[in-house]
RNA sequence: CGGGGCGUAGCGCAGUCCGGUAGCGCACAGCGUUUGGGACGCUGGGGUCGGAGGUUCAAAUCCUCUCGCCCCGACCA
């Protein structure tokens, strides 16, 4: 038996398995308002340690957070053209409050570009006072029409980042930075490969001079946007007036960015890592990342081990080890190894009384089938082999992620040949590309697949447009995306 | 909003055609035996059959209206 009991394969229908794992691994679970989500203790859990990784990286690179409010003037939209096009269809809206009808009605932010343009107008006077580097981790609503858990819910945790710079050269920096960091992020601790590029203009942030991002691969060989870094230009500056004296005392508009990672990234994570028994979480980010399951088989053995089991747990623990130890009484062994390998639990100690009369444990990874990933380890060692193991796991996902990427990765020279592909293969396709925006779009409607970025990895020479047929020295990402 | 499907115990379903007062598996509770890859026995608790109205001696079942959810298409972190 290869996969979970009751868990259907990824192979046979990925939609569902996704949608099992997420409710069988209780990371979530639907609430009662269509579109909207509780993220359960384990879901955020991850989601904490997600946090954690990125606000580390945050404040290393001089950023500090604060919060803006949830409402916003619905005017406040209005003022960037784009932004209001873009984001209208999907706005909710309050226009009743206090038992009245308001003057105004308030949005509930979409994203805060427009609050925190305000704001920054009134705290930008000088070149002394930029650049600004605020962070905010906040819930966002878009109402969404077709909703999924993590991936897209009319209601979503993120964060985003809004910086005000005073030249271009500088706020662009800081756009790019921060997708660096992003990428650091998906690539060291969520172990998952990213492709770095930039947006072309049907899928750049409304608003945005220009939109980058971080797009990743999933099981299916879909593409997933994990993480967007966009440099504003002075649109925003000038909708919302953030105007400041340079050292000429010459009066400028500032450069903005804004960019973001969402709990998507929790979807990310289960669908570039997950299998045919569920989960698997990269040791960095897993809640838990060793599950001791104590094994007896007569009363009288349990308590010995169990006590063997606490004073493990304690040890790893003093180490810096996240650890459980599973003493539910009600399940077997077996039961609970397919259990915690649902959940992603990247590390399992199975300790019963053959190891507890030779001191010894057996250690099984998530990462490999059954029997392969199990070895057997002294107690004296076990810490400083947990430790390495966890760093190993780490590495292999990051490493296995990277391979099914590249080996779904195709490169085509015509479009018949990209359609047959596409339908059969599916995957990432690195393509010549010399096509118009409107050529675009009718590869959207014909395929569905759409251009994920322009990579900043770039060859050398020239080649000939897949599509249109024109020598170009550009490649492009084409692929199916959520 | 267009097309398709579904609402019966916490979950998955049967029962609906042909009306007779609700059942199965899992889960849950108690007791006992078990425990190295999803144990078993016995006992037990749990239902306004999505909602409203109608037909009928009698409605999960037939009729009318309604609400909700899921999947597929047009938008998005």
């Amino acid at each position: 038996m290869a996969g979970n009991k009751g868990l259907t394969s990824p192979q046979e229908d990925y939609s569902r398995w996704y949608n099992e794992v997420v409710l069988k691994a209780e990371l979530a679970d639907y609430s009662p308002v269509k579109g909207t989500m509780v993220i359960r203790p384990y879901g955020y859990t991850l989601w904490e340690n997600v946090q954690e990784q990125l606000d580390r990286r945050f404040k290393e690179t001089g950023h500090v957070n604060a919060y803006f409010p949830l409402f916003i003037p619905m005017s406040f939209l209005e003022k960037e053209a784009e932004h209001v096009e873009g984001f209208s269809p999907e706005l909710a809206v309050v226009t009743h409050a206090g038992g009245k009808e308001l003057e105004e009605p308030l949005v509930v932010r979409p994203t805060s570009e427009t609050i925190i343009g305000y704001m920054y107008s009134k705290w930008v006077r000088s070149y002394r006072d930029l650049p600004i580097l605020i962070n905010q981790w906040a819930n966002v609503v878009r109402w969404e029409l077709r909703t999924r858990l993590f991936l897209r819910t009319s209601e979503f945790l993120w964060q985003e980042g809004h910086t005000a710079h005073a030249t271009r050269e500088e706020a662009m920096e800081e756009t790019l930075r921060i997708l660096d960091l992003y990428a650091d992020f998906a690539e060291n601790e969520a172990a998952i490969p990213v492709i770095k590029g930039i947006k072309t203009e049907r899928e750049r942030f409304a608003g945005a001079v220009a939109s980058y991002t971080i797009e990743a691969m999933m099981g299916n060989g879909w593409a997933l946007q994990s993480g967007t870094s966009h440099f504003l230009g002075q649109n925003f500056a000038k909708a919302f007036d953030i105007k400041f004296l340079d050292q000429n005392n010459q009066l400028q508009y500032a450069w903005t960015t804004s960019w973001g990672v969402s709990t998507r990234m929790v979807g990310a994570i289960i669908m570039a890592h997950g299998d045919e028994r569920g989960l698997r979480l990269p040791p960095r980010l897993a809640p838990i990342q060793v599950v001791i399951v104590p094994i007896w088989r007569q009363a009288a053995d349990g308590k010995a081990i169990l006590a063997k089991a606490q004073e493990i747990a304690t040890a790893l623990k003093g180490a810096s080890v996240r650890v459980k130890v599973d003493d539910r009484e009600q399940y077997q062994p077996g039961y609970k190894f397919n259990e915690w390998e649902l959940r992603g639990v990247p590390l399992r100690i199975e300790l019963g009384p053959r190891d507890l009369a030779a001191n010894k444990v057996v250690l099984a990874r998530r990462d490999r089938p059954a029997r392969e990933g199990k070895t057997t380890v002294a107690l004296s060692d076990l810490t400083t082999t947990v430790q390495s193991l966890l760093t190993e796991i780490q590495a292999s996902m990051l490493s296995t992620a990277r391979a099914f990427r590249d080996a779904h990765t195709h490169s085509v020279s015509s479009y018949d040949e990209f359609k047959e592909y596409l339908a059969s293969e599916g995957g990432f396709f690195r393509v010549y590309w010399a096509g118009s925006n409107e050529d675009e779009a009718h590869i959207k409607e014909e395929t569905k697949a759409t251009i994920r970025c322009l990579p900043f990895d770039q060859p050398e020479g020239e080649g000939t447009c897949f599509y249109t047929g024109k020598r170009t020295n550009q490649v492009a990402i084409f692929a199916r995306a959520y």
